[in-house]
DNA sequence: ATACAGGATGAAACGCATTTCAGAGCAAGC
DNA sequence: GCTTGCTCTGAAATGCGTTTCATCCTGTAT
């Protein structure tokens, strides 16, 4: 209930030796610092960071914008951004968005309002331009490639990824690919569906849409997978499948059907997950704890002014080959 | 960077009226109402929430503390307080703090600190006693049993949980029974041995110490399992795992190298995660969306002042019976 | 005609810490 | 002896929106 006024008070100093005290400046003599002290450990003075706020207009806080925080993709990446803002003192404003615009503009609010001192944004269904808008409040880092733009992104070049999984893929003999997304309007399914419609033209395949299989979010809808697969005329041989969950859920069914892996279906994971690992699955690891960890440090550098252009970072990735191709 | 003064200058108005306006009270007529609503368009005003923060003593935040985001038993967890905070136009700011005492006592801080308005705490790792010393400052839920406290706490019964598991595995024939822990000295794996020690004593087994395996976290620690039961002369032929992942490698592993489950090795799970659907795993749901749901709603109760005394609030648990036993 | 309730409005106090500025005291340098 | 440059200190301005209080006005009840 204190307050430094009380503090300055009791001490028998000014408010300015109590503020200078509770921030470590020089320039106040050992005796008022020792008063200072000892006044604010018995009145368990807590200082108000609310006027902090208001008088420094910075807040410490960072938001972060995700869909939903129950998903292994957006908990690694949660992971890495959470890491970084740790190390530098920073907290982290969960906005869980569950893809509604409305709650995503709120999330961007949060800048204008000055509650936040920057944001990142890991997947979002507002377009780029909308977000841009917001350039003007405060940094803003997304991981994902959105071009050129007023903002900085972090993000791995998935028509580049998908292009090297699909030449392994034709490497190993297969002609016939499908893959999974998790939603058809996303912007990583447009990138990957360059990369496949260029394969198909080499392979002189069609395209065959119900070869994109949508919707295939978590495990379950993995295993849902191999259902969607009888039912086809012409099966896939080989699957692109976005996310080692949902692999797994894929594999685990297949086992289950009798359906051996590879020889009947070569399955590629995306995301590099101990789950993938532990089944032997081959999977392209994108590396979503170091992007998360860049977003924020890029956004770190926005914030302290150090870097004030937008950057662009791309980060590699990694296809790492074991055995359900 | 306008503020309420130069909207009220521009509107003709005082920043009274302004502040209503803003804050939707009546008594102001349409006509100024329009007129400031119209400067705060032309001039793109934002609220500073830094200024409403400290002059209402509210932040509309709540601290949610945790030791890792990304582990699906936190990320349900998460998700629960998450929509409850939502809906109630509450934030939550992540403290991530690796059990760090540290970390952990800096995010009890934000709560002296003025910084949210209360806090949930997953798991930590100082005591119930020195977390009580916060409750001066606000509102504090943990989702543990803590015993009769001076903040609320919303959890699961684990020593009748554990107990209704054994039962059920001794029903099915067994006597040889041994579990899996994330960590040693932490309250749940206390409450289970509670349970554990009856059980032994019920049937006249000895305490065997390996059959105690420790450090199981994720899925690969339970992969790792079937290699520790290898090694030892005498097996359990039951095994109690704490989380659906954890029992998910496990059963993977085991798989892999020709042991039966069911009848070489029973495996009862908890947290009933979809991993553990789909492989037909039996565990013990124990409600961590609603858990966590919970957990806000009676925070939220707090903050708002409709109850003041401290709640302890038991969740059911389910035993959900499939293939693994 | 009088009283009273309620609508509408603005001035000013309030919440609290940071920072600038001015000034005092004192030592070192010329 | 005088200037320069620290060290140390406090008064006051600052950041900005909310809320209380007093006041004025208008319509309705008596």
């Amino acid at each position: 209930m204190a307050n430094i006024k009380e503090i300055a008070r009791q001490a028998g100093v000014s408010v300015s030796t109590v503020s200078r005290v509770l921030n470590n400046h020089p320039y106040v003599s050992e005796e008022k610092r020792n008063r200072v002290m000892d006044t604010i450990k018995q009145l368990k003075y807590a200082r108000n960071m609310n006027a902090v706020h208001l008088i420094t207009g910075r807040t410490m806080n960072i938001a972060i914008m995700l869909p939903f925080v129950n998903h292994v993709y957006f908990s690694a990446l949660m992971e890495g951004v959470g890491k970084g803002a740790l190390s530098a003192s920073y907290r982290l404003i969960l906005c869980q968005t569950g893809y509604s615009q409305d709650k995503e503009r709120e999330a961007l609010d949060m800048l204008r309002n000055r509650e936040v001192d920057g944001i990142v944004v890991l997947s979002s269904s507002i377009s780029p331009t909308e977000i841009e808008a917001y350039c003007a409040y405060g940094p803003v880092v997304c991981c994902q490639d959105a071009g050129e733009r007023r903002f900085s992104s972090v993000y791995i070049n998935h028509t580049e990824a998908f292009r090297k999984a699909i030449r392994y893929l034709i490497r190993k003999g297969h002609r016939h690919i499908g893959f999974t997304v998790g939603r058809m309007d996303s912007p990583s399914t447009e990138a990957r569906l360059i990369a496949y419609r260029e394969m198909l033209e080499e392979l002189g395949e069609p395209y065959r849409k119900e070869w994109i299989l949508d919707r295939c979010l978590d495990i379950e809808d993995g295993a849902a997978i191999m259902e969607r697969l009888f039912v086809m005329k012409e099966r896939p041989s080989a699957l692109l499948v976005t996310g080692d969950h949902v692999a797994a859920g894929l594999i685990y069914e297949a086992e289950r059907r009798g359906v051996s892996i590879p020889e009947e279906l070569a399955v590629i994971g995306f995301d590099n997950h101990p789950i993938g690992r532990m089944l032997g699955l081959t999977t392209i690891d994108n590396q979503l704890l170091q992007m998360g960890e860049m977003a924020f440090a890029i956004l770190h550098e926005h914030i302290e002014g150090t870097q004030t252009a937008p950057v662009r970072h791309e980060l590699d990735f990694e296809l790492i080959e074991r055995a359900s191709v």
